[in-house]
DNA sequence: CTAAAATCCTGGTGGC
DNA sequence: TGCCACCAGGATTTTA
C-alpha cells in the first residue's frame, strides 16, 4: 500500500499549485462525514465557500490550502488518499469522497478507498500543525538540533522516525530506507547510538528524501499518484522497503522483514547493527 | 513519563 | 469456485 509521505505530498502540492492558486471554492460535497474532522460539516462547508485560495503548501504529510477568508485548508492523505481536478461534468470517481467545487467550473476531488484521509478547516493552523516536529529537509534543521533530540530518546529506532512529533514528514517507506543507509537496526535503542551513527542517520534521512523526492515518490500498487495522475519513480530505487528476500544492494543477503512498533520494517540483518 | 493495544476502513490474500 | 478470517497501515485514543 502507497502511503504518501513528505516526498509525495510536496510532489502533489507542486502539481497543485499551477491548476488552483487564484481559484475560488463555490461549495462542497461531503460524502463520507467522517473524512471531515473538523469543524461540522455543516460549517465546513458554509465556511469555504467564497474562500480564494492563495498559497498551498506542505507541513509534515500535510496539504494546506491557504485561504483568503483567513482559514487554513489542511488535507491529510493518510494511506489511500488522492487527489485530483476534473471537470466538473466528468462521471463521478469511485472513491471521490469529497468534491469541492471550483469558480473555473472544474473540481478538486478528494479520492479515498479506504476512508482513512482527514480534511480540517481552521482559522489558527496551530491547531493541526501545532505539535509537529521539525522538517528534516529545512535548512534550520541541524545534525546539532537532531543529535539533541535523539539522545533524550531510549524507545527503539523505527517507532522515533514514524513519530511525526519527534520528526515531521517521514513514514514507512523512507523510516526503513534511511536506516538501512545508515546502517542502523530499526531496534536499536535511539540513546545507544554513538555520535558518529547520529550523523549517518541525519545523513541518511535527508538524502533518502532528496532522491525520493527527485525521483517524485514512490508509488505502489497505483495508489499515490501526482496532481496530473502520473506515478512517482522511486519504487525503482528502494533498497529495502517491500522488498523481502531480496538480496540487499550492498552485501547480498537476503532482506528480511519483522515487526517493529506495529509496523512491517524491512532491514539487513548483515549491514545493519 | 513510555509503551503497547485498540480504533478506523476495505481490497487483497491465503486457507479450506 | 466460494466463503471467510485476517492483514496492512498513519495517527489518535485508550489502557497498562
Amino acid at each position: 500500500m502507497p502511503m504518501p509521505e513528505l516526498p509525495e505530498v510536496e510532489t502533489i502540492v507542486n502539481g497543485l499549485r499551477g491548476p488552483l492558486i487564484g481559484r475560488t471554492f463555490t461549495g462542497v460535497c461531503v460524502g463520507w462525514e467522517n473524512i471531515v474532522a473538523r469543524p461540522t460539516v455543516l460549517e465546513f462547508q458554509r465556511r469555504i465557500r467564497g474562500q480564494q485560495i492563495l498559497g498551498i503548501r506542505r507541513r509534515g504529510k500535510y496539504l494546506i490550502f491557504d485561504l483568503s477568508g483567513g482559514d487554513s485548508l489542511f488535507i491529510h492523505l493518510k494511506m489511500t488518499g488522492q487527489l485530483t481536478i476534473r471537470p466538473g461534468d466528468a462521471p463521478p470517481d469511485k472513491y471521490g469522497h469529497t468534491v469541492f467545487d471550483l469558480d473555473d467550473g472544474r473540481q478538486l476531488r478528494f479520492l479515498d478507498m479506504r476512508k482513512f484521509g482527514r480534511i480540517y478547516l481552521v482559522a489558527d493552523e496551530n491547531e493541526v500543525a501545532g505539535s509537529l516536529g521539525p522538517e528534516p529537509l529545512a535548512d534550520d534543521f541541524t545534525l546539532s538540533q537532531f543529535a539533541a533530540l535523539i539522545g533524550k530518546r531510549k524507545g527503539a529506532l523505527k517507532p522515533l522516525l514514524l513519530n511525526q512529533q519527534f520528526i515531521a514528514g517521514i513514514g514507512n517507506i523512507y523510516a526503513d530506507e534511511a536506516l538501512f543507509v545508515a546502517g542502523i537496526h530499526p531496534q536499536r535503542k535511539a540513546n545507544t547510538l554513538t555520535g558518529e551513527e547520529i550523523a549517518w542517520l541525519y545523513q541518511a534521512i535527508r538524502q533518502v528524501l532528496h532522491q525520493a523526492l527527485a525521483d517524485e515518490g514512490t508509488t505502489f500498487d497505483g495508489a499515490y499518484r501526482k496532481a496530473d495522475g502520473g506515478e512517482g519513480g522511486h519504487q525503482e530505487n528502494l533498497r529495502v522497503f517491500r522488498r523481502k528476500g531480496q538480496p540487499c544492494p550492498r552485501c547480498g543477503s537476503a532482506i528480511e522483514r519483522i515487526v517493529v512498533g506495529g509496523r512491517g520494517t524491512h532491514f539487513c540483518p548483515h549491514c545493519q547493527k
